[in-house]
DNA sequence: CTTCTCGGTTGATAAATATCAATTTTAGTA
DNA sequence: TACTAAAATTGATATTTATCAACCGAGAAG
């Protein structure tokens, strides 16, 4: 089963020390900040400590969503597989993010697929321990609700950009989205192929690398295998918001 | 201020009789079954019905995100506006749904604005009062979780359709949506002019006429103003399929 | 009754984007 | 080092979708 494990190492004992008070951290401020040693030690005892090479599959979509993931190393994509072989990266997860799935409070199916870019440290918690520390700790349940929230308004921004700007818009947006949210460094490495990029924009490898193309001989941005470096970040988000 | 209820109305007495356990349904069972008569109350006491006429703006995308609302009867359009006048209608909204905007856990922005298309009577609660139910119910807690996951994989799943379907396949799944989500009834009367049902599947107004035109001439549906029959069901569900 | 306006419709054309095939580069491996 | 396979790039072309302009028809206003 692809959504299994492939090596369970034991839980780890030493995140009594509130390791994972970093794991489920999307942003700057933890998640798990809010809850008491007892309850961590609930959400840590039967975890698995889980280690995926580059390119494994780490959640697989419409798997049943029976445990949620927390990134503790790595770079990791979001993938919508939809009908044939298309797919669409909705996003990456990097160190210290936290998976539910897309659907753990409702139908409790796995809307899309994760998968390791470099190699991945995780830990999987069983989703009942979530369930519980929502209904035992009212600070966590808003913290959850606030992380819904925030993939939420990304997913949105996601779908006006793509539906309302043209090509080159949508490639400075994901450069900018590279930098600023994932990489948080100039030149950045992205680890991902011309593919993987143009799947996060909607578009096809060819288009992508054209306007990619472009942007290298206006001087915005300069490209080294799959280093990219923001020369003009003014230029590229003009780019973006005149679409 | 266009986000002010126009006709403020006196805070709806007889809502102790639990009418507002059917306000914040989004779907079946009511998301507010879970609250004591006292939570409701606390819930209710302040609140504020108010009337709109087809047309009114009810909220406005980047106003701060005070209030939430419950359309106790009515149907509205809840709208992502881009740069310059572009704009993508998200979905529509009926009675017995609950609106929060789109960021009442997170920044307290709103992030669309909605809009009424036919008459809306529906109510404002202040999102503080929200916040309090959270705190101190945690069924409430995770039924907004639930709402909030729904919202989330209906945008993914149009996200999806958008980017990797061609406009024949987008115009089927508007008017499945239509009918099975929206007025569940087959002949239904979308009350949207065809700019707006365009808007809702990201492409223009003209480009939506021709598809109609096709699915019409091909016998799948039958069009009569803003009414729209579906004749063939599977059919369309194909074409939803095929792309 | 006529005129005007506006939403809807149609056709011609242009622009954006995808597809397909060929070629070059890169990286891995014998 | 040479060979091979995969990834990246480029060019030519086709397809999809948008734009622009004209036209139609129903209802409102004069």
């Amino acid at each position: 089963m692809i959504m299994e494990p492939r090596r369970i190492e034991e839980a780890c004992v030493k995140c009594k020390d509130r390791c994972c008070s970093r794991c489920f951290d999307d942003g700057e401020e933890s998640i798990f900040n809010c809850l008491t040693t007892e309850e961590l030690e609930l959400l840590v005892k039967e975890k698995r400590h889980v280690h995926f090479n580059a390119g494994e599959t780490i959640l697989k979509q419409n798997t049943s969503a029976s445990h949620v993931v927390c990134i503790k190393r790595g770079l990791a994509k979001i993938i919508a597989e939809g009908e044939g072989d298309k797919k669409l990266i909705l996003r990456l997860v990097a160190t210290h993010s936290i998976l539910t799935g897309g659907g753990i409070f409702i139908e409790e199916i796995r809307h899309f697929t994760v998968q390791a870019v470099t190699e991945v440290e995780c830990c999987f918690i069983d989703s009942e321990k979530i369930y519980e520390l929502v209904s035992k700790n009212s600070q966590f349940a808003f913290e959850l609700l606030k992380l819904n929230n925030k993939q939420n308004i990304q997913m949105l921004n996601n779908l006006v950009g793509i539906t309302q700007k043209y090509m080159p818009g949508r490639v400075a947006d994901l450069l900018l989205y590279l930098k600023n949210e994932i990489f948080l460094c100039n030149p950045f490495d992205t680890r991902l192929s011309r593919q993987e990029l143009a799947d996060m924009t909607g578009m096809t490898m060819e288009s992508f690398i054209r306007i990619l193309k472009e942007l290298k001989t206006s001087g915005i941005i300069s490209v080294d295998g799959s280093q990219i470096h923001i020369l003009d970040e003014d230029a590229l988000s003009l780019i973006s918001r005149k679409g």
